[in-house]
RNA sequence: GGGACUGUGGGGUAGCUUGGUCCAUCCUUCGGGGUUCGGGACUCCGAGACGCCAGUUCAAAUCUGGCCAGUCCCA
């Protein structure tokens, strides 16, 4: 069994066969685009979501959860919107043998299905703002390729969806989630790029879009996540306005933050190599994994001493597993390397008899831990893979772009290439044909690396231009 | 929407061109026995597949048609 393909020159299948060997997933459900949520992969899924979860509720946003189902009619409301989703919809047109009288949509998304209840809600200033987010699942007709967790049509989602009292505490909403955003990327030991989608790129809807971006080998970029200023372009259409302080009535400013599974694919996508998955210990199902050395005779101590320490490894908080499976010490090593498992501990007789482990983090770094502070030694050694697996990440992240200054050198797509834009559209659409892929917009914040003085648009050579980036989106 | 290609045990495959030597190959997987056990063990026994429906033919995994599913390219 194998190797798995090489990841760098045939990343998708390197994709596939070390999800399916990390047992993250099961692809074989009979419909296109979904699959099915493995207990491993489900608890990796888990411990994203707890990230999330505690990182918006930190900036003061709380959980609701909307119905799946939106009539037509309510889904209509926002023309733009509509046109970006309209292909993509699944349709409830029956109940039971009936037909109904207004057929349902399986959200897309939950604008349509919120908007109408928060103008219920929201009559004065003082019910401003609004945060709040829900975990849901939600449905797109995918009609190209779908892969777990990269494109699937049953999704994952996780939405916040704000109104604010003007714009600039919108503009100030998107900031924060991006700052919210950069908390859990941390946690999850992503780099990533936030980069504002050039205008014919954005959320059907919305003001503008900032796309959260991560750069997955070549010029291949996964969009991760996006955070959308919708300014009142849903507000007008849904009624959701507010009395203000000086008696008028104003229309709210809206803002959505989105992510969804796809990080459970970056996580695999970046931090993944030859030996299969590798998680960061904020997101591993299992941080620890204990294996018992019991040899033929003599180690009649072992197992007992392995489920004491993984008792004790417990009570401070990790997620500790032993694998007293009936397979040979090599079999489980290769396992759990596979599954991604941070951190591993060999216990033989000889640990047992001198309170000892050998530890073997997924980088490799093997040693002897212990007798003296065994626990904490442990949970040192955790910390430490995270150091390392966060720097080997960010180093990979700062080798992955390059800067471009002509139309053909975006031919070579060994890295996500770093180039001159005017923002008109039609020198986008150049750009995007000489890279094969997308422009993807001009990036919030600085540059993912230095780049020098600007310089004329690499399409029409004009100015002002400004650095944007491009790349192949999976 | 137009075109091309593909569908073989749980996963991956050989066989298809030129029908028969195929109650279908190999790897992996799964169940059972024994020997093993500090980096993917060995061995014995066993389990498991030609997408569906028609047709051609003495004979179909193989040829033809339709359907279903999937993949890729183009718009």
């Amino acid at each position: 069994m194998a190797t798995f393909p090489d990841k760098a020159s045939k990343f998708i299948d390197w994709y596939l066969e070390v999800v399916e060997a990390a047992e993250l997933t099961d692809k074989r459900y009979p419909v296109k685009g979904m699959n099915v949520w493995t207990p491993y992969g489900f608890q990796a899924r888990r411990q994203l979501d707890a990230v999330m979860i505690r990182e918006i509720e930190r900036t003061g946003s709380k959980p609701v959860e909307f119905p799946t189902l939106i009539p037509q009619t309510e889904f209509q409301k926002e023309k733009e919107h509509i046109k970006g989703f309209d292909a993509q919809v699944y349709w409830v047109t029956k109940g039971g043998a009936t037909d109904l009288d207004i057929p349902l949509v399986l959200r897309p998304t939950s604008e349509t299905a919120m908007y109408p209840v928060f103008a219920l809600w929201i009559r004065s200033h003082r019910d401003l703002p609004l945060n709040v987010y829900q975990i849901v699942n939600t449905f797109r007709y995918e009609t190209k390729t779908t892969r777990p967790f990269l494109r699937v049509r049953e999704i994952h989602f996780f939405e916040e969806h704000t109104c604010q009292a003007d714009e600039g505490a919108a503009t100030e909403r998107v900031r924060s989630n991006l700052s919210a955003f950069a908390k859990m990327a941390d946690a999850f030991a992503l780099p990533f790029v936030a980069i504002r989608r050039p205008e014919w790129d954005k959320f059907p809807g919305a003001f503008y879009s900032v796309a959260l971006d991560i750069p997955v080998g070549g010029a291949r970029t996964l969009q991760i996540g996006t955070t959308h200023h919708y300014r009142e372009n849903f507000s007008g259409p849904y009624g959701i306005h507010f009395e203000a302080p000086d008696g008028t009535t104003r229309n709210v400013h809206q803002t959505t933050f989105g992510l969804s599974e796809r990080l459970v694919g970056a996580i695999v996508a970046v931090h993944g190599d030859a030996k299969g998955a590798a998680f960061p210990s904020a997101i591993a199902p299992y941080q620890v994994v204990v294996v018992p050395i019991v040899a033929a005779s003599g180690g009649e101590g072992v197992l007992p001493y392995a489920n004491a320490l993984a008792e004790r490894l417990r009570s401070h908080g990790l997620r500790v597993h032993v694998d007293d499976s009936d397979e040979r010490p090599g079999a489980k090593y290769y396992r759990w390397e596979t599954h991604g498992v941070p951190l591993r501990l060999d216990v033989g007789r000889r640990e047992a008899e001198a309170g000892t482990v050998t530890a073997v983090d997924r980088l490799g770094e093997k040693r002897s831990l212990g007798p003296t502070d065994l626990d904490t030694a442990i949970v040192a050694a955790l910390a430490d893979f995270d150091r390392r697996l966060r720097a080997k990440a960010d180093a990979a992240f700062a080798s992955s772009f390059s800067v471009a200054r002509s139309l053909p050198e975006l031919k070579d797509s060994s890295t996500v290439r770093v180039i001159s834009w005017c923002g008109l559209e039609a020198c986008g659409h150049e750009i995007e044909t000489a890279i094969d892929g997308a422009l993807l917009g001009v990036p919030e914040g600085r540059l993912p690396i230095d780049a020098g003085e600007p310089a004329p648009c690499i399409a029409c050579g004009s100015t002002p231009a400004r650095w944007a980036l491009a790349g192949q989106p999976l």
